[in-house]
RNA sequence: GUGCCCGUAGCUCAAUUGGAUAGAGCACCAGCCUUCUAAGCUGGGGGUUACAGGUUCGAUCCCUGUCGGGCACGCCA
């Protein structure tokens, strides 16, 4: 059978075209699918595009468009209709045809050479190793792991890698939280700042070092509050208290810091990507950001600017003319006291990620981040590399309801309701179904009562209630999916029948516009359409009949819809159970 | 204040990127289990696509303006 309807189609046309001649436009030949029935199975709008070119009415191109096309054994009829589409209705025998190749493929159904195998790297979550994963993160890890199957499935070679900002300040906050709450822990009290990490899990961590050393990292805190405004204030709460604590922190302790800064980080690290590796989201490169610092590649991506005279001195900082490349302000790549920003690290990073030769580089934030893409591009562009290589998907927030009210979530408060907490009041497919259901760009209602509800209002146990279904009747017959390989397809004539044949070809070229629009939304669509036609034929249609040839073409189709419901499933990270 | 995103059925969202009569789910109403799983199916009502202009064969989509909402505007990460 055809493995694409639409290049097919295509073809057809342009055949067309060049027969005519002497057409001085640029045609850009679409098939696209119909919506209703009347229409055909596809549609092409050619006609009306060269209406002007040509300076006929569209109608007439069409009727030359139609009488210059080669004819097709695989096409029923055209049709013009309207303003003047060509629309294509293609013969029973070439939807049936489909059902042998998916049976054949089975869970490659759907593969393509789009492509073309391609270096893509998509990298996703990134959290800062400061705390647990809170649903907000969760969406990013759904919809990048989702994104990255879905690229791969279409043919391109993807890395999914997982950015660690194991360099920062933030990171020395939650080490000293933890020293602070371990100092607590051997009966030394002293305050605990306002802006350290107030969470549980800080407490925690406090405990495992306690318990593993006992009074190993007591330092006597006498010099901890040296420096402050007020040494007895009870409390701290200003950046600038906070990081005279951690400088005072880092000289009491001296070399036992670099324990419990990498005891936290390791601790953080690991319980996140245990947390992701559940929720069925895997990295193939957890790359440090101070590794960075460690090979130089900061110091190096700061010479190159120097030397492409991008950088300047004011202030006592190093600025970057961001503004010579479209950014609204220069940016600070180092500070006054001789550190680097995050930008700098940043810089270096995506230029270490272009040597990597990737064709495309993807970069899946939070969309409070979208006013960071225009100083990220200009450095590119600083340090002569091609911005359009590095595409940016933006991740709006979910929002989590729960008894019709916000949770709220705060990650210094503590307060956050966490993916963990999440996943194990919904369970992981429902999680994984909803974070993608929207599209990314498009803030996300995550409905917690919804996602739990085991009824006909979970779209996740509707696409896989069919699965289930398909499975137990399939059982009931003989299970042997193998014998129906040459089951007489041209049995298979009723509408309903049809229909579901038709999506399933729409599959693959489902998967290649999810693919090139980053829209991983589109497959959760398309599984729940091809579950709803599905449920439809089975409460219209008796499967295990009497009359052996027909059931044997009907079980065909009913497989044939198993596997790609398994593999859309599988595409989302969901699962597809056998029986429910 | 400036920039980016968004505004579609009562609610949550689609709409093949400019195509034909704007579609689903939930909620609501009325039906369907002695037969392969009722976590299902069938039918019904529900819309000036925020508003006003513009561009063209054709606009939810592109342009301008207004109104409303979100986010970002650090020598934070």
């Amino acid at each position: 059978m055809l493995s694409n309807f639409k290049d097919y189609l295509s073809g057809l046309l342009l055949d067309a075209v060049n027969q005519l001649g002497t057409i001085n436009a640029d045609v850009n030949i679409e098939i696209a699918r119909t919506k209703q029935a009347e229409h055909g199975d596809y549609s092409c709008n050619l006609a009306m595009q060269l209406a002007k070119a040509m300076r006929k009415n569209p109608r007439e191109i069409a009727t030359l468009l139609v009488e210059a096309m080669p004819s097709s054994p695989y096409v029923q009829k055209i049709e013009i209709a309207g303003a003047g589409f060509i629309n294509f209705f293609i013969k029973n025998s070439a939807k049936q045809a489909c059902l042998s190749v998916v049976l054949q493929q089975g869970m490659a159904y759907g593969v393509s050479d789009f492509g073309e195998n391609k270096n893509i790297q998509v990298e996703f979550v990134s959290a800062n190793p400061t705390g647990p994963l809170h649903v907000g993160h969760g969406r990013g890890a759904a919809f990048g792991a989702s994104l990255a199957n879905v690229l791969s499935m279409a043919g391109f070679s993807v890395e999914r890698e997982y950015y660690v900002n194991d360099a920062g300040r933030q990171m020395d906050i939650l080490a000293v939280s933890t020293w602070l709450r371990y100092l607590a822990l051997n009966n030394i009290q002293v305050p605990f700042p306002e802006n350290a990490y107030q969470g549980e899990y800080v407490k925690v961590m406090a405990r495992l070092i306690h318990e593993a050393h006992v009074d190993r990292y007591v330092h006597q805190p006498e010099q901890l509050f040296d420096g402050l405004t007020d040494p007895l204030a009870k409390s701290i709460n200003t950046d600038e208290e906070l990081d005279q604590l951690i400088a005072n922190a880092k000289l009491i302790l001296g070399q036992d810091y670099a324990y419990i800064h990498n005891f936290v980080l390791t601790e953080q690290l690991g319980d996140c990507r245990n947390d992701l590796m559940e929720f069925g989201v895997t990295f193939d490169t957890w790359f440090s950001e101070q590794s960075l610092f460690d090979n130089g590649l900061v110091a190096h991506a700061m010479q190159l600017l120097e030397e492409k005279q991008c950088l300047y001195r004011q202030d006592g900082a190093v600025w970057f003319r961001s503004t010579d490349f479209g950014d609204e302000k220069d940016r600070v790549v180092q500070r006054e006291n001789g550190q680097y920003t995050y930008f700098a690290s940043d810089i270096a990073y995506h230029l270490n990620k272009f040597e990597r030769d990737f064709e495309t580089v993807i970069n899946i934030w939070g969309a409070d981040h979208h006013g960071y893409i225009p100083r990220v591009k200009a450095a590119l562009q600083a340090l002569e590399l091609n911005p359009e290589k590095l595409k940016i998907a933006l991740v709006q927030f979910a929002v989590l309801y729960r008894d019709g009210k916000k949770a709220s979530m705060s990650t210094r408060s503590g307060e956050f309701v966490t993916l963990r907490e999440l996943r194990e009041e919904v369970g992981n497919d429902a999680a994984r179904f909803f974070y993608v259901m929207r599209k990314s760009d498009q803030h996300l209602d995550f409905d917690l009562d919804l996602a739990k509800s085991r009824s006909n209002e979970n779209p996740v146990y509707y696409v896989q209630y069919a699965h289930a279904r398909i499975c137990s009747v399939l059982k009931q017959w003989d299970d042997d999916v193998a014998k129906l390989m040459n089951a007489d397809v041209s049995l298979l004539t009723h509408v309903s029948e049809l229909t579901i044949m038709q999506r399933l070809i729409d599959f693959p070229d489902t998967i290649v516009v999810a693919a090139q629009e980053f829209s991983p939304h589109l497959i959760a669509f398309y599984l729940r359409e091809l579950a709803s036609e599905f449920h439809s034929y089975y409460n219209s249609t008796h499967f295990l009949v009497s009359d052996i040839p027909l059931m044997e073409a009907r079980l065909m189709l009913i497989a044939a819809v198993q596997f790609v419901l398994k593999n859309g499933l599988k595409l989302l990270g969901v699962s597809a159970p056998e029986k429910m």
